[in-house]
DNA sequence: CCTGTAATTGAGATTGAATCTCAATCTCGA
DNA sequence: TCGAGATTGAGATTCAATCTCAATTACAGG
């Protein structure tokens, strides 16, 4: 936590703005509660703890942290953004269990290098993207199997 | 589009329900522009043709359309849904350039198999994916060069 | 070709995520 | 300590998508 409260103190710095407490109490919160949070989740989170932020400020800094490279905006397909902590967590692709909504994480260097190939191919400039995979999770699977 | 119109007819008989001019008309629609279409795109369009059929039977027409799996949804990461003729088009992933909204389509057997490969080491059963890539087309790639 | 009934439609209300507005408040460097 | 300029929050607004429900329509059976 410590050493990514600097950084963000430094971006801020650097862009001229302000280390507020509402904008600290996000940032702390997402160390809190860690995982793949959704914008209202820290608005009501905080609000519990009487550590308000409104959810203007809430959406506001979650952009200031994508800004500032400490937190990355997730897809999984949910019609709504998710939220997750860089860390030294690097890139990486997201299952998510249709039953239950869990997430599972993974990369493939074979799958990084054929879209690189890809790409090159199609002279397209790859900048990002999104991999989403919907399916059920192993306890999920199982409980289905036995139902049918 | 005869043979899916028999299909879409089909399918609404064996639900039990009917077929309208506005449905008719909404599928007319998909064939005349090909391509990945908005909900809203189809409304402006049917209605300047005064073949109109309202923004609720626009998107109640899509989603009758998915179910006989004569259109999919795209998800072309702009926040809402885009649509896409089936037809004998298979399965593929989507480049998208973040300048000019061009999409590219692609599909890799490597990319697949990896996936699947993944899934099963994860004991995760996959039902279906989305693979959004963004980036540069050639041609905003060049122009981009160009500016620097 | 009729008719009755169940499905369909459209105008407008509603939802939900996300963004915007602007007066009051706060932060921080000098 | 002070003031310029940044920030905040309540509530309005936007936009895609869905819902409501009274009026309309399709179509199976006669
Ligand atoms: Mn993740
Ligand atoms: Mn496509
Ligand atoms: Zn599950
Ligand atoms: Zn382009």
């Amino acid at each position: 936590m410590h050493k990514t409260l600097g950084t963000f103190a430094k971006y801020l710095k650097a862009q001229k703005l302000k280390f507020t407490k509402e904008r600290g109490a996000v940032l702390q919160e997402m160390f809190l509660h860690r995982g793949h949070l959704e914008a209202e989740d820290l608005l009501y989170s905080l609000r519990r703890k009487k550590k308000g932020a409104s959810r203007a400020t809430v959406y506001r800094t979650l952009e200031l942290l994508m800004d500032s490279g400490i937190v990355r905006k997730v897809d999984l397909g949910h019609g709504h953004s998710h939220y997750e902590l860089v860390l030294d967590h690097p890139h990486h692709e997201h299952m998510v269990c249709v039953n239950c909504g869990k997430v599972l994480e993974f990369s493939d260097k074979k799958i990084e290098m054929a879209l690189k190939r890809l790409c090159k191919k199609s002279r397209f400039e790859h900048t990002s993207h999104h991999f989403q995979v919907f399916g059920y999770c192993d306890k999920c699977r199982r409980t289905k199997t036995q139902e049918e």
